[in-house]
DNA sequence: CACATTTGTATGCGTTTGCATGTAATAGCA
DNA sequence: TGCTATTACATGCAAACGCATACAAATGTG
């Protein structure tokens, strides 16, 4: 009981602490963390489209939110909304190329900013672990 | 230059996918993530009073959200403001009886909803180590 | 095959947020 | 001491958010 919640509390902490430092990158001034988030995911994606609920999924934001958050950056070229050939309610997001070169962009200055800020916070085996025990933690959430 | 961005990213999946299950739970009905968490906060200082700036840095929002959200939260009874006598410029937050009547016991259901939710993901050697780890993190940045 | 249910997305609307800025108190300095 | 800079919080305002709901397409069911 005690060691799961003082372990999500730790970690909960941890990324308060990182993602304040973040918002605060440059790179951050053309797009908020949680729009360049949605870059990021539709940029993971293989077939490099996504609906809109499944890129839901991965994110914060409630449905609606995500939805104008594309109108947004659809606006602005970032973003490419068609319909799913197979099934007509369904929406595939796609980045355009401006929206992958500037993904891309940003990307590189936030493992920039990443590597400045806690580069040296822990050894190279301490982040594959914390890397390996994060994965294992979400992924039984996942599961269920 | 990778380990930690790798990590990181982990690391914010699973805080991602907890905190989407955790937005769920019925005890957040009555108060968003974000205003339990003001009351958790103020719960854990040991003076019982925490002036609005000291509170913000543990927090995402920025001071002019958590300056209105403590507004809304001494309307609802929750929070008590008083000028710091020591420094005519700043304000001193308290839980009053009932916050902190209430922050007990959304914690006491938040640390089921925790335990329900993560509780079997890793054994409580990883979980320790996890926390180990991310306290670390978090310590290396508030130190620079 | 009609009809109810479910699923995927969009929109109305009130609330919350952040940015820029204002105001007042303190600190620093010449 | 007087003056500037800084710090602490509040407020105007536009943007973004979530909830409830509407709508349309797909799925299930008798």
């Amino acid at each position: 009981m005690r060691s799961s919640t003082t372990a999500w509390e730790a970690l909960f902490r941890a990324q308060v602490t990182v993602m304040r430092e973040i918002q605060k990158l440059p790179e951050f001034k053309a797009l908020s963390t949680r729009e360049y988030d949605v870059l990021f995911n539709l940029s993971r994606c293989e077939s490099g489209t996504s609906r809109l609920s499944d890129l839901n999924q991965y994110l914060l934001i409630s449905q609606p939110s995500l939805s104008r958050m594309a109108d947004r950056l659809e606006s602005k070229g970032l973003l490419a909304r068609r319909q799913d050939p197979t099934d007509q309610r369904a929406v595939l997001f796609s980045l355009t190329d401006e929206g992958a070169a500037l993904q891309k962009s940003m990307g590189r200055e936030h493992i920039k900013g990443i590597h400045a800020l806690i580069g040296t916070a822990l050894s190279s085996e301490e982040f594959a672990t914390l890397q390996e025990l994060s994965t294992k933690l979400r992924q039984h959430i996942e599961a269920s």
